[in-house]
RNA sequence: GCCGGAAUAGCUCAACUGGUAGAGCAACUGACUUGUAAUCAGUAGGUUGUGGGUUCAAGUCCUAUUUCCGGCACCA
């Protein structure tokens, strides 16, 4: 999907479509008022305070009629400057943009605007000529946003569009987000049988169908093993805990209102977990730990929940209860990088297995000037956030930092992605933490004898295994790798009568390899279960006539190809496990 | 949580401004015995998310509520 931000002209012509938009709004509603219109990735926006009015689909509609009837009108738009003066008097009966002038820089004492016919915006430029290049354009949706991005203050009124040089860009485009909208892992989720939801068991709570959980369970015992290669140790622990516990981590603090209630039982209070990092710091300290014996990594594939906000929830990409591919690794300061390098190349060692490589590495830091949000020490976070940035500098690693985005324990190297619809997420996480071990008064004997608190490493590569089931569903559009697959293989006998006994051969044959197989026998015809057998996005169909029966061999459809390809069963059993060893 | 939209059979969707809820697929029954994306015929399936209201009459209008969708905010 194109950027229209990375590209240059489309960023002025989406960015020119703005003000177009702006002054078609100011037409039909002469009491909007302009906070911003950027362009966006997608496009670009613009956040409009229409008083009482909200824009619904139809006002769009009408909208959009009005940017076509300015454009054709063919107004120039023409940039002049005028002194911050003129311009704080200019604007002085709109506070949005006497809030805009007055956070403008110091230095700055000429302020460019620009003019089409009639209407003028605030702006740095550039634009295009005339709206009369402004063509090919398309309002997408409305919304409500909220001024300066802060839930506190009021809610503008925002609309999204996107223009495009051509008539045929412009096509191709929404045609683009129109396919997209079909590998929507919450539509492929129920088509092809992988969760549900269910409003009695509850809003964010999906259930994973038995298809799903087979997908499910290759994801778990695939990290499972490579953390076990790498040292870790596994545990279990429970999805309720003491308020207590909460209170000692700091967590209670700062994500009560995320949690869901606590329960009072006999005077306590316990509440359903929201992460595991206490309960595995309590197992750090449940016995006497030598230098000699770090690092220790603890993992957990952890159920959690958390009470996300009603309009945060998305399938099994975010709810309310999650399973997180979790592990707090104990380490003595001079392991820090050793160790952090060793769960960066985890990641990217994971990633090529499941062929992601469209990914933005983020260094999450704290924002200094907010002194709630953070665990306060100066020092501590000064020293993290060093660490972490010489580590990923001596690897080498691309990355951006961003302001604020820390834990309240500490900062964080997040790996994102873009999933086929929606925003960014977080997959992967490695956050380095000062702060909950001290907490806990975590300690180990160091080979001087004296005790020393251990640095946590918290670290989810599949993040949680829900979300990371979610990207997958939608990179590959459902259609699993073999090694995934939740059914790897369908049998189609052409005629029971002669070739069910060899295709129960078969069947026998692929079971006792471990392959998942399915064998449909239905007194249908061969194009029939064909049909079915590819709108499952089954990897393997077998068609087994008479010609296989005489000579034992397979004869296979794979999917996505039309090409049938006949095999002995060596050959094609050697095939099948070549594939999955290499999750093809 | 906030702003907007939506909710009709298991699934995908119809039902013009209020006038007896329909279709395809799936399911079930029967016939067909099948060679690579849909064989034919029949049967059954619904208090139109839920609760109130307006009306001679409500899937359609009003109202409350729940859930979902698109954004915003949030994301340990």
């Amino acid at each position: 999907m194109i950027n229209i931000k990375e590209n240059e002209k489309l960023s002025v012509l989406n960015h020119s479509c703005a003000h177009l938009l702006a002054q078609a709004v100011k037409h039909l509603y002469p009491q909007a008022m302009f906070w911003v219109g950027p362009v966006i990735a997608e496009g670009f926006y613009y956040d409009i305070d229409l008083g009482d009015n909200v824009i619904t689909d139809e006002d769009l509609e009408k909208i959009e009629k009005e940017m076509k009837k300015i454009s054709k009108d063919g107004k120039r738009i023409v940039r002049h400057e005028i002194s911050k003066e003129e311009a704080l008097e200019q604007f002085k009966d709109d506070p949005y943009k006497i809030d805009l002038i007055s956070r403008m820089d110091e230095s700055s004492t000429v302020i460019s605007c620009y003019t089409q016919g009639d209407f003028t915006d605030l702006c740095r430029g550039p634009h295009v000529e005339s709206v009369k290049e402004l063509k090919h354009f398309k309002l997408l949706k409305a919304s409500g946003a909220y001024w300066k991005g802060d839930a506190n203050n009021k809610m503008l009124q925002r609309i999204y569009g996107i223009c495009f040089e051509t008539a045929e860009d412009l096509e191709a485009h929404l045609k683009e987000l129109e396919e997209a909208k079909m590998r929507d892992h919450r539509k492929l989720g129920k088509e092809l049988e992988l969760f549900m939801t269910d409003d009695l068991v509850g809003r964010g709570l999906p259930m994973f169908l038995p298809k799903g959980y087979v997908v499910w369970q290759e994801l778990e015992n695939y990290i499972r093993e490579k953390e076990k290669k790498l040292g870790y140790l596994h545990v279990m622990t429970p999805c309720v805990g003491n308020v207590e516990l909460y209170k000692t981590s700091g967590h209670w603090d700062h994500y009560k209102e995320n949690m869901f209630p606590a329960m009072e039982v006999e005077g306590e209070s316990f509440v359903l977990r929201p992460m595991n990092c206490p309960h595995h710091m309590m197992i750090y300290a449940n016995k006497l730990h030598s230098y000699k014996d770090l690092p220790i990594r603890i993992g957990e594939i952890a159920h959690d929940f958390r009470y996300e906000a009603s309009g945060a929830l998305k399938g099994i990409e975010r709810g309310r209860h999650f399973c997180q591919n979790d592990a707090h690794l104990f380490v003595t300061k001079e392991q820090i990088k050793e160790e952090f390098k060793n769960v960066v190349d985890l990641i990217f060692d994971v990633y090529k297995d499941f062929h992601i490589t469209n990914y933005r590495c983020v260094l999450s830091l704290r924002d200094p000037e907010d002194k709630t949000k953070y665990h306060p020490d100066d020092e501590m976070w000064d020293r993290a956030e060093n660490e972490l940035r010489e580590v990923l500098n001596d690897l080498g690693i691309e990355y951006t930092e961003e302001i604020g985005e820390a834990a309240f324990y500490g900062p964080k190297l997040d790996v994102n992605v873009k999933p086929a619809v929606g925003n960014e997420y977080t997959l992967s996480t490695c956050q380095l933490d000062f702060c909950l071990p001290a907490k806990f008064d975590l300690k180990y004997i160091d080979s001087d004898g004296t005790k020393k608190t251990p640095v946590v490493l918290h670290r989810a590569i599949l993040g949680s295994l829900d979300r990371f089931m979610a990207y997958i569903i939608e990179e590959t559009k459902g259609a699993f790798p073999l090694w995934l697959a939740p059914v790897q293989i369908n049998i189609l006998p052409v005629n029971n009568e002669y070739h069910l006994e060899y295709a129960k051969e078969v069947e026998a044959w692929l079971e006792e390899a471990n392959i998942r197989v399915e064998l449909d026998d239905r007194e249908e015809k061969v194009g029939y279960r064909m049909r079915e057998s590819v709108m499952k996005k089954i990897p393997y169909t077998l068609i087994l006539g008479q010609k296989e029966v005489d000579n034992r061999q397979i004869s296979y459809r794979k999917y996505g190809s039309e090409e049938t390809i006949t095999l002995s069963k060596e050959e094609f059993m050697k095939k099948l496990e070549d594939e999955i060893k290499l999750k093809k």
